[in-house]
DNA sequence: CGTTGGATTGATATCTGTCAAGCCCGGTGG
DNA sequence: CCACCGGGCTTGACAGATATCAATCCAACG
């Protein structure tokens, strides 16, 4: 467990989205130059989060949207009884605290798997933008459109799919997310751990592993504890029904 | 399969949002009198879509968001290998058509499981509204997150709920969704065939045939067709862990 | 009143979870 | 430098839940 007041060091962002090489994938895209000074006025410094510290926590005030800039943050759903629903993972680029919008306070967690740094978008200076640009409601509904499309691909995942499936669509899913960054769509390093990745897959870690294995042994990855070589992305898309599931 | 073109009749709004019981779950909700007048000024008409008929298909544009004044939708993903996976139910007072909001043309079939009236707020008056109504701005980003959490709660049922528990779970949401509508909590309509609620939760049909006979064994519950009557609340919120995972 | 599609029930196969053991690697301390 | 943990990960054996296949059953509807 992390700490539950994690310490956050902050300060002005040293990058400006301008600068930025993630801003095609955030919230900045499409805006005009005049547009990107405006909302970089109220973006309102850079936070670090040291890994398993949380970022936000369930019941927590809606302060801020964020953007991760680097590393990585999961999203979890906890339940008294000691259960626990991982949603979703967050790469640099992605938005996250929607989960807010309904109730103006968080209904779940954000926890940090590595050290990460995020930009914070304060909720207040972010409404009164909005009334003024356009542009940046529509980015805004753009960034909310994606993650429900992103939750509805999850609910497919956990309703239709054997879990060798959906071990074989994740990968190909961070795959693709890692292209997007500029980084290898072949081989990269998985940010979180076994237990994690099988509580968001719906299955056993102990499930997981043989999946892992099984993979392997069919010479379609190297798996090298979280690191992930793709040796055959035919059978991998094969294996995850990919041209069924996207057309 | 419904038509692929249905026929829509439709008309200005009989009832205004003024006058529609419906008003306190939907959008309207916290709206002054005037921001309500603007904003039934942007409803443009009221839109019956007959039973088996789409209100929307993939890759249609965006043109609406749509508020279900009777009747009951589900959205499905629906995959070239003919599988698909119900993504949600849509009852009176709820607003459907944010799948398409990052992309502006949908993702997902909404299919009205009974003859069902809509009212439509186009988005193009919609957006122009956003511009000077702060107010509906913050409705909409309520409904979008009101989305978003029923989507994670579903993550939570799928991942980590077995089939029982699943069934128990939405027997109590629906309970709780037709009670906020004024209907009663314990005997109730499932306005969806076997086939979709089992697909929704995950499971084969005959499984969850199963598990409502199994209920109905246990005297938690009578099953007549699609007609559910609650015998033991209590019960069905132990198997749901209702308290648990609410707390 | 027969047809048809949805729903239920039964028998069986399969997948996945559970329990248990062992492995591997990184960290720690002698 | 090496031995010794410890936690995460993997593997194996087994049990149990759920899917699948097949056979009714039932209700709505023409």
């Amino acid at each position: 467990m992390g700490n539950l007041s994690p310490l956050r060091s902050s300060k002005k962002a040293a990058v400006a989205c301008n600068n930025c090489s993630l801003s095609e994938l955030c919230l900045p895209r499409g805006l005009t130059q005049e547009e990107l000074n405006r909302l970089e006025a109220a973006i309102e410094k850079t936070i670090k989060i040291t890994k398993k510290d949380y970022l936000y926590r369930r019941d927590d005030a809606h302060q801020a949207i964020y953007a991760v800039k680097s590393g990585a943050i999961k999203t979890c759903l906890s339940t008294s009884d000691g259960e626990e629903q991982i949603l979703g993972f967050y790469l640099p680029g992605d938005l996250i605290g929607f989960d807010a919008l309904a109730h103006n306070h968080h209904t779940c967690d954000a926890q940090a798997l590595e050290d990460t740094l995020v930009c914070e978008l304060k909720m207040d200076a972010f409404q009164d933008l909005c009334g003024s640009l356009a542009s940046l409601r529509l980015g805004m509904m753009r960034q909310v459109g994606i993650e429900i499309e992103r939750e509805h691909h999850m609910l497919l995942t956990l309703g239709q799919m054997r879990t060798e499936e959906r071990l074989a669509t994740f990968l190909i899913g961070i795959s693709e997310r890692n292209q997007a960054r500029g980084f290898s769509r072949k081989e990269f390093y998985l940010p979180m751990a076994r237990h994690d990745l099988a509580n968001y897959l719906g299955m056993a870690v102990e499930t997981l592993s043989r999946m892992f294995s099984r993979l392997q042994e069919d010479n379609i990855i190297t798996v090298r504890h979280r690191l992930i070589d793709i040796l055959d992305m035919d059978k991998l898309k094969e294996l995850a029904h990919y041209n069924c599931r996207n057309t």
